[in-house]
DNA sequence: GGATTACGCTACGCGTAGGTAGCGTTTGTA
DNA sequence: TACAAACGCTACCTACGCGTAGCGTAATCC
């Protein structure tokens, strides 16, 4: 009954490209009315705002609940359980960064920068990263919904330097991992590891210190 | 009488000082017998492993209990409440590092490191460093506690900072912590963040790039 | 050696959160 | 229009965890 019910929201869009595509519907499932889109879209809604909120060891189906309007009940209709509305909402927090391309890598590593960090400085996007950080310590299933989210967000660096190393601007046998790491590390420490702020100066020497390391 | 009983244990070691300087005990305590300091190690012993095991989340005084073989009642006339215990278990968990002087920042580094990378690598102290990080984002004072950690084990690194500056080795007016962030991250973000292995040509690759960024 | 008190043990009260069940109402589909 | 099912609501059960209280026992100080 609660399989049946979790498989009902990807049903809800299924169907629809089914019944394009003329595929029959599962014979038993008459489909009187389906999940409401509106319902399972505040859920989730609320279930990121609460997140935020409280973190990942405060997220509470109660709190969704309340807070999106959504009846703890309907909650389970659309989602297994608490885990699987969770991992659902953080799955839907990843938007992806733009890749710049200004020609230079400092000026590359500058620009993506300036689009990651207001976002990475922000209190409750910072609560939300060390919260499924921790929390993915011990769920291996978190684990890997945090690493897709980290790389799917990470990936313009990663072009930024391929096209640095097409440029000659950077070796091309240098490690990809090992780069990576040194550009994040450093803003990663600096504003959600220790909290500081980063004005535009220290950026800019940042990004440079990088560079001078990352050049050949 | 909560409170008074958790200052019996500071009372255990300052009475016996007090005696010795021949200062009259506070009326009203007698002292039949003191705290066991015994039970308080146990106790903080297994908070500890109760905190790698199971997360700053997962981490109850049942649990302690249970695994101290300390009763329940006892840890609460050691200790005032839950989040005391907690916070006093991670406050003992600091042991400081020491600071290598080679007579190069390359290997002041290096050495540093070889210490440093076993101890964070290690699944329990990074289900703990991050269980920590992530709740001291939603408390002041366990983040006051996570702070202090972390400027405390990462102190030799200003040293060896200040020792290369002497040397010429750095510029003297680098920002000490732009340059912490920039050391400290790369190692953080792929050890902790990532949990991707280290070996000892990248540990080396990792430095020689550090280096060249902070060189003069 | 006697008074005192920490100790371990058991039980309890209280609040919170996950998850379920049943109800009357509403809504989309056929 | 009629049916089926999702909806919100309420109540409930269970498990867990914090913190407290009282007990008999054992250790320690005077």
């Amino acid at each position: 009954m609660g399989q049946m019910s979790h498989l009902f929201p990807w049903c809800t869009l299924g169907f629809l490209m089914l019944g394009l595509l003329n595929v029959p519907l599962p014979s038993g499932s008459v489909m009187a009315r389906p999940l409401s889109e509106e319902a399972r879209q505040k859920a989730l809604s609320a279930a990121q705002t609460v997140i935020a909120e409280h973190g990942i060891a405060g997220f509470t189906l109660d709190a969704v609940a309340h807070k999106s309007g959504v009846a703890k009940s309907t909650i389970y209709r659309h989602w297994e359980d608490r885990n699987d509305l969770l991992f659902s909402a953080i799955g839907c927090m990843v938007q992806p960064f733009p890749t710049p391309n200004t020609g230079s890598l400092a000026g590359d590593l500058r620009a993506f920068m300036c689009v990651v960090l207001p976002i990475i400085s922000d209190p409750v996007m910072r609560r939300t990263m060390t919260g499924v950080l921790a929390a993915a310590t011990d769920d291996p299933e978190l684990a890997r919904v945090h690493q897709q989210m980290m790389e799917q967000r990470m990936a313009p660096i990663t072009t930024i330097l391929d096209l640095a190393k097409g440029r000659g601007e950077v070796a091309r046998d240098l490690d990809t991992e090992l780069a990576l790491a040194l550009i994040e590390g450093p803003f990663f420490v600096k504003l959600v590891v220790k909290n500081q702020p980063l004005d535009d100066a220290t950026l800019d020497e940042m990004i440079d210190l990088i560079v001078k390391a990352l050049t050949t």
